[in-house]
DNA sequence: TACACAAATGCAACAATGTTGCATAATATT
DNA sequence: AATATTATGCAACATTGTTGCATTTGTGTA
């Protein structure tokens, strides 16, 4: 519903605006990350390819919204399910990414398991991309 | 050595050219992964653009380099240590990204924990990035 | 060593992606 | 409803990646 769009908005500190508000809705509708092109045409191209950047980067900020690294040049985002502080994201979940479709899924329910790093390291973020094939395409 | 290089393009049953035998030394001469851009600054842009993405794409389809996802849509390239054989990549190690100073660091030592996916996603690659502090900046 | 074939390179042109400044329009605050 | 603040759209640009084709380079053979 509207409500909830509008709450996690007010909830940020963020203005209320159409881009906003649509882009949001994007995102709670869909269960698999989307990249910018993905939501550019999901938007039915009702909003400058600027404005999508702009407010893709204010939601990622935010904790929204978390970004998804890939290997092919093409990072997509997906909704933070838990509360991701301003700044600080933890979504320790695992991404699988299915090479066939290009399908990425964020696997809320796989726990990163804990990396043992070199004297010396400081880990911030651990980031697992598992890539293979989706149920849909095996 | 030189050797070393021509020994590795022949054994991948490529054509010993002047852009291969350069790009292969800088990635020999480095200990961290390397993104497009800096092998053009590190060629000294003696070699057109294309050349240096073609170079890099055939390398990766030989398993002489592998690609290291990132979030910030600038994939890097590092050696693979052991055998990857034709199109298929097996460097099951970690990858370190510093958020300080951008470099990338394939932690060879570290093995991959295996993840357990649930029923129908069928597993090809593993990948963990890591970022944080290294070494240098903390 | 010279030749011929195959393959890689460089160039040009293009496509896609991402960024910045600024005027305008929309939102929030009083 | 008026004003201050913020987001948007536009234009222009920068960067990154791709493709086709003529030329050059490398490889295998005579």
């Amino acid at each position: 519903m509207d409500t909830r769009i509008i709450d996690t908005l007010k909830r940020n500190q963020l203005s209320v605006t159409d881009s906003r508000k649509k882009i949001l809705e994007i995102f709670l509708d869909q269960q698999t990350a989307l990249a910018h092109a993905d939501i550019e045409l999901q938007s039915g191209e009702d909003f400058d390819r600027v404005t999508i950047y702009r407010t893709l980067q204010t939601f990622v900020e935010k904790g929204i919204i978390h970004s998804i690294p890939s290997a092919d040049n093409s990072v997509r985002y997906a909704l933070c399910k838990d509360a991701c502080s301003e700044g600080h994201h933890h979504d320790n979940h695992v991404h699988f990414m299915c090479d066939t479709c290009l399908t990425t899924y964020c696997l809320d329910h796989v726990i990163v398991p804990t990396v043992a790093l070199p004297e010396g390291f400081q880990v911030n973020q651990v980031d697992v991309v598992v890539s293979g094939k989706c149920l849909k395409c095996s």
